[in-house]
DNA sequence: ACCTGAACACCGTTCAAGT
DNA sequence: ACCTGAACACCGTTCAAGT
């Protein structure tokens, strides 16, 4: 919910959570000085004190999303078990702000938590049998891959409007059904899939099945 | 290169022309109307005789992209050969504009080559031996990772903006090379590679392998 | 059909000034 | 230290009008 703040003093945190909550309604190119001012009854440039420049600010809000993340304690199953439950659990934190997961990326080694997510794959991805530099290499791709399985969630986009959704899905219906059989068989005959998985778990449970079945695959290549 | 334009009539592909060279050398935020109109000595209203809004100028770039995709002639090779070829193939064609990859996206299912690409990739795949609709899925998902591994280029980015480029690099070093190396003792000696990895060509080679291995060990899990 | 002109409702950001 | 006010240089888009 996006509330106006009638506080004396004006609070970054609680402009942070104004800009989230704007970020998660509309998207975060809707997030400006101006409408945050007005919410915090304050001039757009008293902002400035707080932020640099909008940048800024939606480093911010990368970093307010990254401290949902919990790093699992080790157990003793297998490396590419553990990496797997330590990127599910990135991916749900992801899931809170499915238009912002973008925000997220040019702060893992910045903000604290993504530093030890990243630390942690670094260890287990070592552990597997990856050099240092390879295992950067490949948690860095991982985590990019992750966050744009996110970022275009068929399902999750414009939960907020959702007669734009159906009309955006139906749109795309018409499309590919509008397609010859003859040319685009089997474009055709999945229609429904490629517009729309069936279902969101489903989803994301094959997007991280891919990263990590990656990961190994690469890994008993190399060697 | 942004040249001027002095015709008579608006031709709706030099204005696209002009929007790409834009978008190349500044980003897609860049793109606008206003700047569109005044070098192609035209009113900012005139374009939308063309365009029905900016959303639709930035399909037609997406599409412009896609329209230099080629797909391989199918061969002897084993399927997830031939579909990495396929795959690599349309990383080419978006490393020619790695901050616009993603204005493809949307336009896959839309633009004729980008058609012409998934029918093939769900060919192969089917040949791999997934379901019409897990096909669908696996497709969609190693497109969204190809398309992230462009966007999120590390050399790639700013390159018509050299000192930019430098600056951001010695900032996120500076920021490394301060953590603790007791605390994060792997991202500390990896920093390097975590930063920027060390050739391009093994950045993207990596990428499409991490795609291709995942998709193959997905496929042997479920059997 | 194709283009113009003026206007509306926004932006981020700089600068100088107030308390 | 913290905030204001006015201004600059932009945006996308609508509407009514011109040829």
């Amino acid at each position: 919910m996006i509330t106006k703040e009638t506080s004396r003093r004006l609070d970054p945190e609680k402009v942070i959570d104004s800009a989230l909550a704007i970020a998660d309604d509309e998207g975060p190119a809707a997030v400006s000085f101006r409408k945050l001012a007005a919410l915090h009854d304050v001039t757009p440039m008293a902002l400035y004190r707080h932020f640099k420049d909008k940048e800024d600010l939606l480093a911010a809000l990368g970093d307010r999303i990254l401290a949902d993340v919990v790093v699992p304690e080790p157990s003793d199953k297998r490396w590419d078990k553990q990496l797997h439950a330590l990127l599910t659990g990135f991916v749900t934190v992801l899931r809170a702000h499915p238009r912002l997961a973008d925000l997220t990326l040019p702060r893992i080694l910045v903000a604290e938590p993504g530093l030890a997510l990243s630390e942690r794959a670094l260890e287990l991805l070592t552990e597997g049998g990856f050099t240092t530099d390879d295992a950067a290499e490949v948690g860095r791709q991982s985590i990019c891959s992750l966050i744009a399985l996110v970022t275009t969630d068929p399902i999750a986009l414009e939960v907020s409007d959702p007669e734009a959704r159906e009309a955006s899905l139906r749109r795309k219906r018409a499309a590919l059904s509008s397609l010859s059989p003859q040319r685009y068989p089997l474009i055709t005959s999945a229609a429904g899939a490629l517009i729309c998985p069936s279902s969101r778990d489903r989803y994301y449970d094959l997007g991280i099945d891919l990263v990590v079945a990656g990961i190994r695959g690469v890994l008993d290549q190399e060697r």
